[in-house]
DNA sequence: TTGTAAGCGTTATCAA
DNA sequence: TTGATAACGCTTACAA
């Protein structure tokens, strides 16, 4: 095992724990050289254990020749605080959990990470878990980093089973849900309006002159997001006079052959073949896409498409996706802004907006025309 | 404030608890109610606090009313354990941390995915950072989370800072190498072996008759699969009397852009134009086809294009990319299998080779044809 | 500015 | 099968 290691313990054993002989040998068994504690620090500067907790916390208040001396303790012994002790009495982990629905969705890694790098700065780990899109599932995330001790947790979207919030609150967590925004949520939120959003980019594809408009969207169970985007662009239609019917709405998972798949299924419906389609997100609608182009349709001549949240392949594919630019990074880093905040004691707003906008490409264009 | 909540107790304040009024007045801010502990539960259900424990962790050894009652206690509370006090006391976290090099890869983040999954079955979390390849960065992390108490820890690749090793290796913390593989290795490990990987790639583009081969490589500092990718595919092309010449291997990041700034790059350079070029991994593979398809060229027809990982875009994109076959889902599974049983005691395999096998698709056809 | 000591909520040893 | 009770390593009044 590469994992055994010499037992040098490079300052000598202290008095008090040679006596203590029973209690040494039932230490954990893979870890063999105990380490060095709060207290061996103190022992070594001369100090007490209370004045190493404060030059360690910087909480000011030390000598600056006794904040040297400590300083030095720690290097000599290789101090590293102990998590769970410091948690345990002063009841703040500094851990932070964020369950999104799916990590292997780009944009939602690249929120993770952002968050990563924003709670980084503060000083604060953080607990990840995906639930994919499972209510159920999703609770029992939650309860288990509850019961791990995290001090806030980020959430996507905002239709948690009651007892998500109801946990939350009841253990005085902070919490933030992300990905929406609703100015008259009950709930903090930091995101955008996606029935807004689908209402946008059905506009601009009506504008276009297209009338047989369908979308592959996200499985709406669980998901308020890809339910919203639904309905915006269904009332976008609707405020034309035009109508969304089942048959035109296909949901499907997210990712690229579900997007393949979800188009086949539209064009084997009843009616009018689509002019235009619409993706759930990104990678359904570039899924959508290659279909298109691989059946032998041209895009956007055939078929314009068009999606949500602006990954970077959207803007790297031919024809480059026509898309809505979603602000992952800043949501995330604004949700973590918040839950610091929160946790620390500031104030902090608790429903923040940020917009989402429309980013026209190549793989939309007027119906009718061929590009 | 949506957390304000009710004080309602649900239960009476124990007796012992009401003279204490100075210690609840301390009470963390935003935590009004305090949670219910063993020692609630155990009075309530009438038992002493090991008792309680016993049955929370199933250690048999307790009768069945004892254990009902105690059951019966845990829900009237709503008793949620906590998770630092019981690492204080049992000396383990039950958390694992994974430093990823970046998790908006998809096949990262997928990896990091399958870990947690696979810890959640046995009740462990997950604790992650990424550090943008830079060791330095990831020394850090490493060193945060073990003051986060984790009790193993998931790596990429096997060229860490010696500092790494030797914390881990002094905490007595498990830990795995992931993505590489290397039966002599000094650390356990799991993966495969990017040079022979390399190797393999290029011996089938020399089969297809090419003869002026280039790379759009991963940067190599910091990030030793890359650097043995390139190792193995200049050692296929020496075997063959052929020279992979610095201007032949441009570094970049790993995106869809750096890959078709990197196909720039080598055209811009001297010689002949190559005829077919490995990306570093998929994305960079990704972003030189489309480089090439957008500036005119055909994919495979003037130029074959080839990467490693076998993302799920691979697959679908047009042409299909040939690439290497990565079983990140098995690896990073495999991983948590080591580090759960290296924790409990149990042992485990440190040295697991997974194959990583070559997918011929429609990006790489024989030299000098059109497709 | 520093020290003393009482917790924090568990686990685990030992005795009953 | 259960109960007392001593850790676990740290923070934080409060006192000096």
């Amino acid at each position: 095992m590469a994992t055994v290691l010499s037992v040098d313990r490079g300052v000598p054993c202290p008095a008090w724990k040679q006596v203590l002989s029973k209690r040494l040998q039932k230490r954990t068994p893979r870890n063999d050289r105990p380490s060095a504690t709060l207290k061996d620090v103190a022992q070594r500067a001369g100090v007490s254990t209370a004045t190493v907790s404060r030059v360690l916390n910087a909480q000011g208040k030390v000598n600056r020749e006794t904040g040297t001396r400590v300083a030095e303790a720690v290097a000599a012994l290789g101090y590293v605080p102990h998590a769970a002790a410091r948690a345990l009495a002063s009841r703040r982990s500094r851990t932070i959990g964020a369950v999104t629905a799916a990590l292997d969705n780009p944009i939602f890694a690249r929120g993770i990470q952002a968050l990563e790098h924003r709670l980084e700065l503060s000083g604060y780990g953080l607990l990840v878990a995906s639930s994919n899109y499972e209510p159920e599932r999703e609770l029992k995330q939650v309860r288990t980093m509850v019961e791990r001790g995290i001090d806030a947790i980020m959430l996507q979207g905002d239709s948690h089973l009651p007892e998500v919030y109801a946990l939350l609150q009841r253990k005085g967590i902070a919490y933030i849900n992300t990905w929406v925004y609703d100015a008259a949520a009950t709930h903090p939120c930091c995101g955008f309006n996606n029935e807004l959003t689908g209402h946008n980019l059905a506009d601009y594809l009506l504008d276009l002159g297209h009338r047989e408009i369908a979308m592959v969207a996200g499985v709406t169970a669980g998901n308020d997001r890809a339910r919203n985007r639904i309905k915006g662009v269904a009332a976008a239609l609707r405020a034309r006079g035009l109508d969304l019917p089942p048959a035109r709405v296909v949901e499907r998972p997210y990712s690229l052959s579900d997007g393949r798949d979800g188009l086949r299924e539209l064009f084997a419906g009843p009616g009018p073949r689509p002019t235009a389609v619409i993706g759930g997100n990104d990678l359904l609608a570039i899924g959508v896409m290659l279909e298109a182009q691989q059946s032998g349709l041209t895009v956007p001549g055939d078929l314009s498409v068009a999606g949500f949240d602006d990954i970077e392949l959207a803007a790297n594919i031919a024809p480059a996706l026509t898309t809505i630019h979603v602000p992952v990074e800043e949501i995330c880093t604004l949700a973590g802004d918040y839950l610091v905040a929160r946790i620390e004691g500031r104030p902090a707003r608790d429903h923040v907006a940020l917009e989402a906008r429309l980013v026209v490409r190549q793989s939309t264009a007027r119906a009718g025309g061929r590009a």
